[in-house]
DNA sequence: ACGAGGTCCTGCGAGC
DNA sequence: TGCTCGCAGGACCTCG
């Protein structure tokens, strides 16, 4: 599932085909993915447009067009955004969202199996206000651990579901919770407002480390996400407790743990590394 | 302020 | 073998 990393590899892989290129036509499958604008309007906006740059806010790919607006994507559980040179197989094209043609050959594909991903069309006003709301970015330097501490001081759900929250800090979803949160020897159960200073800076570290490793190994294929070029990424390699419920913790080989009790999505820890 | 639960959606795998 | 059913979950919503 496209958490960060997922998407930094889409924008990554997508810049060199993107940039300064024409959008000479444009289709959409499904209307219902998209927010606060309508297909027709869409399909008018990125008819014709220069995209000007491809950025990443988030877990959000931003195509940014010439005419000042903005196309947002989020892809959600199984949304993947690519550059297709050619034809693409039946069994491919068949969950194809939006496809944009692209002058010189090519096309810029948004592919969603199950749709719960969104597009929207944003402009500079309506970008602000979207920006406003997402919290810092954990690679970025606003993120201190000062800034840390005091948004955790103000909470006490849950850490695991803290992390998660988009408000209080972006691009993390539920495997690298996960992972974050036993690299830093940290009960997901815990409430926010409860760490001590030293398990919040262990875990502000280990954010940053594991998304970091996770970019550079193109992001997590656990099921469907593949990178730009149609390759798996290669940091599911790398997990130590997603999907490894049952099996022995790496560190002290207890049996891990796993839940659904937070907010309903699979948590797995070790009892005994985590506090 | 927070937890619990529903909603969107389709593919897959377990179980009968 | 072939069917049904439950599960996967990011963001957003309502209700208590």
């Amino acid at each position: 599932m496209p958490e960060l990393p997922e998407v930094d590899t889409y924008v990554r892989d997508l810049r060199p085909h993107l940039i300064g290129r024409r959008i000479i036509a444009a289709t959409l499958s499904h209307a219902n993915i998209l927010s606060g604008v309508s297909k027709a309007r869409l399909l008018r906006e990125l008819t014709g447009a220069r995209i000007a740059d491809v950025t990443r806010r988030a877990k959000h790919a931003l195509v940014h067009l010439d005419r000042g607006t903005r196309l947002v994507v989020q892809p959600g559980m199984t949304g993947s955004l690519y550059h297709a040179a050619g034809r693409l197989p039946a069994d491919q094209a068949r969950h194809v969202v939006l496809h944009a043609r692209l002058d010189r050959g090519g096309a810029l594909i948004y592919h969603d199996v199950r749709r719960i991903g969104t597009l929207r069309l944003l402009d500079e006003r309506g970008w602000a206000r979207f920006d406003a709301a997402l919290g810092p970015e954990p690679l970025g330097e606003a993120w201190t651990p000062e800034a840390f501490m005091e948004s955790l001081r103000g909470s006490r759900v849950a850490i695991k579901k803290f992390l998660m929250d988009q408000r209080k800090i972006v691009g993390i979803g539920n495997i690298y919770a996960n992972e974050a949160l036993f690299a830093a020897g940290v009960d997901p159960s815990k409430p926010a407002n409860r760490l001590t200073p030293e398990q919040a800076g262990e875990l502000r570290v280990h954010v940053r480390q594991i998304l970091a490793r996770a970019i550079a190994a193109s992001g997590t294929t656990f099921r469907d996400y593949r990178t730009g070029s149609g390759e798996p990424g290669n940091f599911q390699f790398e997990l130590s407790v997603y999907g490894r419920e049952g099996h022995p913790c790496r560190v002290c080989g207890t049996t891990l743990t796993g839940t659904h009790s937070l907010d309903a999505r699979a948590t797995v820890f070790c009892h005994r590394c985590q506090k």
